[in-house]
DNA sequence: TAGTGGTCTAGACCACCAA
DNA sequence: TGGTGGTCTAGACCACTAC
C-alpha cells in the first residue's frame, strides 16, 4: 500500500463535490481504472478482512470511525459496507456493530451443505472420519487447487449418517466425502484434532488454521457406485449417486478446499433455490 | 387500498422527518405491521408490476417520478428499486431508464438451466417436442400447483439435444423434461403454438400467457433411467440420471409450473454457485 | 445515556443516452 | 440539450444494545 498518510489510495474519479476529492492519484496498478469510491473503500476493507486485521467473528470499526478514517462520509462507507454483507463477509447487528462473518455461528452452519431430507427439517448428521493421509497432489487435484504436481496435499475421506437422535436404531451412511487440502495451509492437521473438534469443519479450518471459504463452486452429475463406495455407503455397486465436486475459494479467489462428496439420495435431495 | 388520496396506505412509522409523515394509518391487514417506508414503497411497486401496470420489457416510471407520486424522496424510492433489481424484478439501465425483467432477453436466457458442457461454454441445445396433452391432475402435481387434484392441467414432454451445430453429426438427447402447468393460466396452449415459437419457453409463457416466473426450487436427485427415459435419451435402462424437480414460481409466490428433468450427465454437469 | 446500525431527506454533480 | 440512473455529502431522527 502507497504511504499516502491516513489516506491511501482513494482516487476522486467521481461526483465527491469537494471534500474528498483531494487523495487523487492512480491506483497501484499503475492503469487509471477509475472506479466508485465506495468501491475503492470496498477494496480496501476487503484487504484488511483479507490480511487477517480483523478477525472472524470480530467487530469492525463503526461507520462513524470508518469514515473518519477514510475521509469519507457515513453514506460512503455504509454503501461498501452494505455490498460486503450481502457477499456474507460481513455481518451487520443493529445497536452493536458490524462482525466479520464466520463459520462456527449455527446459523450459517449448513450455508454450503444443500442435502436436506425428503421428511422433516433435521439436517444434523453423525460424522465418521475414516482417514487422514498425507500425501502428493495428482495432477487433477493440483490444477483445481492451482499448486503443482506433488506438491504436499492432505486427503481425508469420511461419512455423514442419519438420523443422529436414537442410537438404538442404526444409522444409515448418506454421504460419502472425500476432501483435498493443500498442505501448506493446513499443517498441523491430524485425524485427532479433527475428531476433537467439535462444530463445523468450516469452523476449524478458520479458527485453527485461518483459512475461510468465502464462495464455492459445484459441478453435480449422476454416477453409479463403484466397489469403494458402494461399500462405505453400504450399497449394492452400481446404486445411482450424486456426486458433488465442489472447489471452495477463500480471499482473493484462491481455491483452498477440493471436495468430492457422493450422496445417496433416496431419502434425501440436494435443493436448490433460482432466483 | 384505503382511499387516501394520492398517497395510498403508507404507514409512516419511520424517521421521516416531517414531509412523509401525513400519510399515517394502520396497513389492510389491520394489524400495526410497521415497516420502513421503502418497504411500503417495493410492496406498492410490486402490486403494480403483478397488476400487470407495467409489462415486461417496458419501462416503469422514473424515481423522481415515483418519488412525486408517493410523496417521498428520491432516495427512497432508489432503495426500494435496489432491492427489486436485486430479486431480478427490475433492470436499471444508466441513461434510459429502469425496466421490468423478461425472460425474452438472450441473456437472462439461462438463469433457470443450471446445465453446463464439461467442455466449452456452448450451452444452446436443439428442442424436440414430444407430446402436448390436457388432462386432469394427479394428487401430487396438484399439490405442487396448489390447486384441486383432477383440476385441468396441461402435460408437455420434450427433448433437448446437443449439439446444435454440424447437422451432420448426430444429436444426443441430453436432457428429458415433463412439465405441468395448470391448465386456467395456459388456455390456447397447443404443440403447434410451442412449436412455432422462437426463444426461451419461459419467454412464450409471459408474451402469450402473461404468466412470468420470478423464482423456483428445485429438488436433486440421482435416479436409476426408467424404460421411458432410457428409450427417449437412448441409454441403456438403470443408467443413472440427475433428477431435477423444479417448482416455479411467479408474483405472490403462487406455484404456476411443476417441471421433472432426467439430465445425462456424462458430458454435462449441474453447475451451483454458493455464497 | 452513549454508541451502534437503520431510515429518510435535500441537494449537488457525474455518466450515460437519445433526440 | 434534457432526462435518466449513479454517486456523494451533510444532517436529522429512529431503533436497538449495552452500560
Amino acid at each position: 500500500m502507497p504511504a499516502t498518510p491516513s489516506h491511501p489510495s482513494l482516487s476522486g474519479a467521481s461526483g465527491a463535490p469537494e471534500s474528498a476529492a483531494d487523495g487523487v492519484g492512480l491506483p497501484v496498478g499503475g492503469a487509471p481504472s477509475f472506479s466508485p469510491l465506495y468501491q475503492q473503500i470496498k477494496s480496501l476493507i476487503m484487504r484488511e478482512l483479507q490480511a487477517g486485521v480483523w478477525k472472524p467473528g470480530e467487530s469492525i470499526p463503526s461507520e462513524l470511525d470508518l469514515a473518519a478514517r477514510f475521509k469519507v462520509s457515513q453514506g460512503t462507507v455504509r454503501k461498501a459496507i452494505d455490498e460486503l454483507a450481502a457477499e456474507n463477509l460481513l455481518v451487520r447487528r443493529q445497536g452493536k456493530g458490524t462482525f466479520v462473518a464466520t463459520h462456527a455461528e449455527e446459523q450459517i452452519q449448513y450455508r454450503f451443505l444443500r442435502l436436506m431430507p425428503d421428511e422433516g427439517d433435521d439436517r444434523t448428521m453423525a460424522r465418521r472420519l475414516l482417514d487422514v493421509r498425507r500425501t502428493r497432489a495428482p495432477a487433477d487435484v493440483a490444477r483445481a487447487l492451482d499448486i503443482k504436481s506433488g506438491d504436499a496435499v492432505v486427503q481425508l475421506r469420511r461419512v455423514l449418517l442419519t438420523p443422529v437422535q436414537d442410537p438404538s436404531a442404526r444409522q444409515q451412511p448418506v454421504v460419502f466425502d472425500e476432501i483435498w487440502l493443500p498442505g501448506q495451509l493446513f499443517k498441523g492437521l491430524s485425524a485427532e484434532r479433527l475428531a476433537d473438534y467439535k462444530g463445523p469443519m468450516y469452523g476449524m479450518f478458520e479458527t485453527e488454521f485461518g483459512v475461510r471459504m468465502i464462495r464455492a463452486e459445484e459441478r453435480i452429475r449422476a454416477v453409479p457406485a463403484d466397489a469403494t463406495a458402494a461399500e462405505v455407503l453400504a450399497l449394492p455397486p452400481g446404486t445411482p449417486l450424486l456426486s458433488v465436486e465442489r472447489l471452495s475459494f477463500t480471499y482473493g479467489d484462491k481455491p483452498v478446499e477440493l471436495r468430492r462428496g457422493l450422496y445417496h439420495t433416496v431419502r434425501h435431495h440436494y435443493r436448490n433455490e433460482l432466483n
